[in-house]
DNA sequence: AGGGTTATGGCAGAAACTGACATCACGGGG
DNA sequence: CCCCGTGATGTCAGTTTCTGCCATAACCCT
């Protein structure tokens, strides 16, 4: 099953990460990726969809981790469910990357505009991937939704602490402590919070 | 203070929204909106910074509506000052915008992958703003990303279910369900649910 | 009326993508 | 051994997005 010279879209990402990492993002040509790994621009455009997507077909793998510890998972609260979902998510996120290349791949990402939003539009993704899942089990559709965000935006803040912090903590012992401080912050918060704003609402507004 | 034509910019974000609903935002050119709008392709990218931009400029007022109301708020709980910054921005956005409007371009932005990325990007803007605002209210850089992620994912809860139906229920009525279904989601859940399966973690991982 | 400021138009060009077609490597059948 | 189908790659032309540069036209103030 070998070709010319094996793994192009290998070859492709790791051209990819050194250049954007060399001379920066905007500062890099999808030829100059292509030419690094002995193609041509056009061979890069059968293997990735654009520019960004080069960098993030790993959340494929991160996606379809979690979709599999949903299906997997015994019954349960709906976010609790969802953040054992995330949890083994980050398992594998962990195991396969590492903290080293988790760190060089987020300051990449955090220096360009266009990274932010391909990654903030992949944790989108998942927590779409995710509101499917505990739809499917059962869980009405607009809690499954809202659980779903609140597990990836428990996530996101886990994830950066672990890329921001030295690696002492693992990613799952930050998500462990994400997860906690997510108790703290709701049980510290009267239940309707929103409603007393929200009676002098429109009026209010409408008045300045 | 007026120009040739005045207002260049509504125009164009008149014309964007007409020709995108029309034919489909792929199939629009800028050029096509510039001309409608009786402007110069070259004049469109003066006023935008982009093609999708011409579509997101108010989430600058919403941004700044939640961070006065952050400013102007009293202490309390962060993740509940955090609901009542969204509350107000809700307020704004349901005054100024209202339930047709913001139904027919909630279904245009869910049409195109480029409008969806952009949308998840300006609500992550606003995440890191309304972190920014508590942090800078004292609370730990921490558990402001998170509290500041948990409110923008249970406002888009909120706008989801507002856009999905039939305005019935306004925008910040559908804020406070969200707000009192976070609080029972939580609520159910055992205050260290990751912890369990992380234990077993990275070996359970690896062994498969 | 004149000068400064600002919005606009036109033009050229880089870079991101896409479709159509040719080409090359490999594997299998005659 | 040759030929031929399949799949990955290369080449080329073209569209679209976006930017820099310079010219022009309208407005504002004196």
């Amino acid at each position: 099953m070998g070709r010319w010279a094996s793994d192009a879209p290998g070859r492709l990402r790791a051209a990819a990460l050194e250049l954007f990492s060399e001379r920066g993002y905007d500062e890099t040509t999808v030829a100059d990726v292509a030419t690094r790994a002995g193609l041509s621009e056009r061979t890069y455009f059968r293997h990735f969809a654009d520019k960004r997507e080069v960098l993030f077909d790993g959340s494929r793998a991160l996606e379809g981790e979690i979709v599999a510890a949903l299906a997997a998972a015994g019954p349960g609260p709906s976010l609790e469910v969802a953040l054992e979902g995330v949890a083994a998510g980050a398992r594998l996120l962990e195991a396969a990357v590492g903290h080293e290349r988790a760190r060089l791949r987020a300051r990449l990402v955090a220096s360009s505009d266009e990274l932010r939003e391909r990654e903030q539009m992949k944790m989108a993704e998942l927590a779409d991937a995710v509101a499917r899942s505990l739809a499917g089990r059962g869980c009405a559709p607009a809690e499954a939704g809202l659980a779903a965000g609140v597990a990836v935006a428990t996530f996101q803040a886990a994830f950066a602490a672990w890329t921001g912090g030295d690696g002492g903590a693992g990613l799952v012992e930050e998500l462990d402590r994400a997860a906690g401080a997510l108790a703290t912050l709701v049980a510290g918060t009267r239940a309707h919070a929103v409603r007393a704003p929200s009676a002098r609402g429109a009026l209010g507004t409408m008045a300045r």
